[in-house]
DNA sequence: TCCATTTGACCCCA
DNA sequence: TGGGGTCAAATGGA
């Protein structure tokens, strides 16, 4: 908790030196300097947060072991978990810290991908009663070998199917290697204009990271806005240490981003006759920059958040092809903030 | 062969 | 008792 508190700390100092940098008019747009100052806000309101999250942590805590909270990030297996009697698995993860998020997409978005830098693996797609749209249930993927009990749920929302509502429940106990939570700023250089990419990590293995994922014939662009204000800037957010349960965060892809190129991205045809009149789109999340860490898809991810059992191939949503490539140097020195972001999620996880 | 997804069945709780 | 959440066998892809 305390290195995760540093770490934001040292983040909000280094952003604002680049925010200094950015005060000259001549070598920075009014966009990134705002996007800088949201950067900058972010760590400090979440520095902040996790002062006020110590008691909610030491009640986690007892619930996971003392470990969980002693050393985030290490071997905090519950080893006790798989031998108790399923009532007293349902009540320890009822009492998990559970949070919303709401992932929206304008309607003229093309596909974003990307992933909240965890592995998640879906246990389940269920159709929840008086919803237009199956929920679908992930876990986090180390949890038979590191006892990670995060799960999340997404689901689309039904008044507004350009929404997802991403439920999160439970921290990541487990660790996250460096493969795996890549630098964010190699997303735009190591990954870009990828066909159909298929996205080898460190493992050397295939990831399908991302659960949500956003096509569209239309020009790729995406912007999200807070749904409380409808401002329009860029929002990111820290899930993994959120700064209250239930809270509902809404992330948003700002302008700026999008001009700049900001996400690799590839599209593939979104097959579903449940969803395919409103040319649906799936998209993934972007909890600060470890989202659009993974840019990758198959065929499968984009069926397994918003299509139906029985999917059909007759979707208006032709192949897509198109990527958003992201240069890092416009905004400022990602090598340095990003490494630092994989770090914290590392600790945090 | 390994791993992820699918999906029917089961369990728990309101 | 029904709905939400999870399990686990079957299936498929690499």
């Amino acid at each position: 908790m305390e290195e995760t508190l540093i770490n934001e700390l040292v983040q909000g100092m280094e952003l604002t030196k680049q925010l200094k940098n950015h005060l000259d008019p001549l070598a920075s747009s009014p966009e990134s300097c705002d996007f800088l100052i949201q950067k900058i806000l972010s760590s400090y309101d979440k520095a902040l947060s996790m002062l006020n999250l110590v008691g909610e942590l030491h009640q986690v805590a007892g619930i996971l072991g003392p470990s969980s909270q002693s050393s985030p990030g290490s071997e905090n297996f519950d080893p006790d978990l798989n031998d108790q009697c399923p009532r007293d698995v349902y009540k320890k993860r009822k009492t998990l810290p559970r949070w919303t998020e709401q992932v929206s997409v304008c309607s003229e978005t093309g596909l974003v991908t990307g992933d909240d830098g965890y592995n998640w693996r879906k246990y389940g797609q269920k159709d929840i009663l008086g919803a237009n749209f199956p929920r679908a249930y992930y876990r986090c993927t180390h949890r038979g070998t590191q006892g990670c009990l995060a799960t999340k749920q997404v689901q689309r929302s039904d008044t507004n199917p350009l929404i997802f509502e991403i439920t999160y429940r439970g921290r990541h106990t487990c660790i996250q290697t460096s493969q795996e939570i890549p630098a964010f700023a190699s997303a735009g250089k190591e990954i870009p204009n990828q066909n159909k990419g298929h996205h080898h990590l460190g493992d050397g293995r295939k990831r399908k990271a991302h659960e949500l994922e956003l096509l569209s014939d239309n020009e790729t662009g995406v912007r999200v806005k807070t749904e409380a204000t409808g401002e329009i800037f860029p929002s990111f957010s820290f899930p993994s240490m959120p700064i209250e349960p239930e809270s509902v965060e809404t992330i948003i892809f700002p302008d700026s981003l999008k001009e700049n190129n900001f996400f690799g991205i590839d599209a593939q045809e979104f097959l579903s006759p449940k969803y395919s009149e409103s040319n649906f789109f799936s998209l993934c999340p972007v909890e600060d920059f470890g989202y659009i860490e993974n840019l990758q898809n198959s065929d499968s991810d984009i069926t397994e958040i918003a299509s139906a059992p029985t999917s059909v191939t007759n979707s208006p949503i032709g192949n897509l092809d198109f990527s958003l490539d992201f240069d890092p140097n416009i905004l400022f020195d990602t090598s340095e903030f990003f490494s630092e972001t994989a770090e914290r999620f590392t600790y945090l996880s």
